[in-house]
DNA sequence: ACAAAAGTGTTCTCCTTACACCCATGA
DNA sequence: TCATGGGTGTAAGGAGAACACTTTTGT
């Protein structure tokens, strides 16, 4: 190691995610119970001490993979939270990040440092261990606004999908109502879904339309953006 | 230390600001020159070590304070850049941070480790060292964006000012322009604004009138957001 | 046949945009 | 008095919001 950094003192580094899914719908937060101090018996947010030779959003999906069995995942960073006591084991600062996923898709396993891997309803959350409220409640603010400007809501339903399933995941996470109409012509207008048929009949009232993602269209309005106002 | 932390690889932590000024009619970014390896002579953000007892926000404003001479400005937490080789001492990670400064307000002051410490019109830089150039493309995304929904614009303005230099700013950093009576409108509707009076007559024409902010009203509107789509 | 949820099109209103003339000052 | 930039209001167009009836299925 170099003797210039080695002048100053150097904290830990941890890699926490925040990771949403949304089922039955639930918009859902992935936690783990640790069994080891500090905290031990609490739920925290997945995550890990970053390694030297790799970057941070690395370290993120090796936490993903490994503790939680989640891969090729939409993952951005998030912020990195420093509070000089927020572990009390000395300084560490969390570089968290947020992620998104269909959480149909993955079967969970917890891994050797945890007792179980579990969504919890975001809005039924148990005791948080170490910052952790804290971060996801900054999570919480990102979903909100991202979801205003990137048709984000969409890595978080299995297609195919219906409409009213989409327009339930945006009224959760924007805790409002829209006009089912108004929301159909909104939706459609931004060219990304396709319909496919009629939902099979298992439904208990009429069946809704099925619909995919259009991902060249997709991809577009992700990296371009949408101004979602309804 | 604690031991259960150093069974893990630490790497270091700087602090690095960018920081955006305004003045005479120009959009500018504050860099210093170094005067130690590596990068010595090459322009870079103005960062510092992490000391171990502090947030990376106080050491952001440690840095302004004590290697330029800035104190009390609008301040937030931009990203943590943590590519493994961005650095050519060892692995370290910049927690970087986004400053908005009424650039008149402040005479500069170059510390020991900076040659000179200068503000660079923003959209000619000289070269840069490690991956600052990187930063600050991500400032300045963050900056217009921030731009539409908080009326950050006026933390880089000296009031009093005149609402052609306040349109003049906009237009600079989102690289437009826009209709002046309309401009005037949506400004006025936010109701930050209050008239002054008349610039004393030392301009080459018509002089503008002048303004100030409605403090209440515009720490209001720091928080709940605006909407400016002009 | 009835209850429950889904599909669809039109009207009105308000916000956004486009646009032109008069005014104050310095030279 | 003239050139330059600053101040102001109105009219037309478009996007958003409000709104009701018909359709499909299971019981």
């Amino acid at each position: 190691m170099n003797q210039a950094l080695d002048q100053y003192p150097k904290p830990s580094v941890t890699v926490d995610c925040v990771i949403f899914g949304y089922a039955a719908g639930q918009l859902s937060i992935l936690l783990m119970q640790r069994n080891e101090a500090p905290f031990a018996g609490s739920w925290t947010l997945p995550g890990g001490f970053l390694q030297l030779d790799e970057t941070c959003e690395a370290a993120a999906k090796r936490v993903l993979s490994t503790k939680t069995n989640i891969n090729d995942v939409f993952l951005e960073q998030l912020y990195t939270f420093d509070r000089p006591a927020r572990d009390p084991r000395g300084r560490v600062l969390s570089v968290s990040y947020f992620a998104l996923v269909n959480s149909e898709q993955f079967s969970l396993a917890a891994g050797q440092a945890a007792r179980d891997v579990r969504w919890w309803p975001w809005e039924q959350l148990p005791e948080l261990g170490f910052d952790h409220a804290e971060i996801i409640a900054k999570a919480i603010d990102r979903l909100r606004s991202k979801v205003l400007w990137q048709p984000i809501g969409f890595e978080l339903l299995t297609p195919p999908f219906t409409m009213p399933e989409l327009q339930n995941l945006y009224e959760s996470i924007l805790k409002t109502t829209f006009d089912r109409r108004n929301f159909h012509k909104r939706i459609m207008g931004l060219g990304i879904l396709q319909h496919v048929g009629v939902r099979r009949a298992n439904e208990r009232r009429r069946p809704a339309d099925l619909f995919v993602f259009d991902e060249q269209q997709y991809h577009n309005l992700l990296q371009k953006g949408l101004e979602f106002k309804i």
